[in-house]
DNA sequence: GCTTCGGGCCGATTCATATTCGGCATGGAT
DNA sequence: ATCCATGCCGAATATGAATCGGCCCGAAGC
């Protein structure tokens, strides 16, 4: 029944459904991507090569992105975590390749507020966040920077697609 | 030659080595888990049994903590991305469930700073980012909250393996 | 109401890949 | 100098991915 489905209208023109199946897919692949295809069938109640056809489907839509390892940072020398707000002088709407080109950056947003984009950003020590913050600075139009160190997290977790379940 | 290797004291007292194969390894994995690993071993330049043996040895050691899909926040209906300064008047560090209860919310970290909590969070509408936004208010010792809405996200990537290369 | 068509699922087959294993080479320690 | 541990290779085996034909709907058209 289409009400237990989510319609989605999209820039080319072409309805997307993604159904209550599909979402339960989605979170158990998000949990596991190792898993075969019968459990991931057996945890959705379909046949493996059901699931695999759906999986299939999500991917070439790209409802699915990418498969990838989650790395532990620490393990890599990345033990130290910072948001910093960026100030700039100019638009910066076309600034994500300046952004982009510090490997230290691991999201760029432009934000509504006094700010105009924020950054995530890991370093191995406070030093090279240092560093970083100077390399911003050195960007086209940035005026200014606020830096705001992580001391603690709670947790970092994949986007449930069981929650928003509203059009 | 040991120079190459990066070392890593952790808490545990034990030592663990994750040397520049591992980080091509992981830069490969995170690009796509999916490649066969006769295709992972070429790209390090490793037979495929053995590029499987070190993938299992880091999953072992937690260096890679998952596999997983990435999924794209827009087609499950999470539009709206925003990120909240949490302020408090009481301790927060053992409140981490309480922010875990909302599924809404993808990260949560303790920061110096004025405020005391950072939040990542995605919702379908900014009403239900209101809704998201009272349903922190109501944990014990929050006093304020201040959210900044994402115009336009630049990207979003995962950790580079390859370039934190010091101890 | 009946027929046709398209889509999705199932179950089995085929094929690719993961996983395991024995053997060899290297480097460090006794 | 020898022993031992580690890591790699290449082959054998087991497992699961990918494909395919057939069946069962539900929707659209006659």
């Amino acid at each position: 029944m289409l009400q237990d489905e989510i319609l989605f209208w999209l820039a080319d023109s072409e309805w997307r459904v993604v159904d209550h199946i599909d979402r339960a897919l989605l979170a158990q692949l998000q949990q596991d991507a190792t898993q075969p295809y019968a459990a991931l069938g057996q945890a959705v109640g379909l046949s493996a090569g059901a699931a695999h056809e759906r999986v299939r489907k999500l991917r070439e839509r790209g409802v699915i992105r990418r498969t990838a390892v989650d790395v532990d940072p620490a393990a890599v020398g990345s033990a130290v975590l910072a948001y910093v707000m960026v100030d700039s002088t100019s638009w910066m709407g076309d600034s994500a390749p300046a952004f982009a080109a510090l490997p230290e950056i691991l999201e760029a947003h432009v934000i509504a507020g006094s700010a105009s984009v924020l950054v995530k950003v890991r370093t191995a020590t406070t030093e090279q966040l240092q560093d970083v913050l100077r390399r911003i600075y050195a960007i086209e139009g940035v005026s200014g920077t606020q830096a705001t160190v992580v001391l603690e997290t709670f947790f970092e977790r994949p986007l449930s697609p069981l929650t928003a379940d509203q059009t």
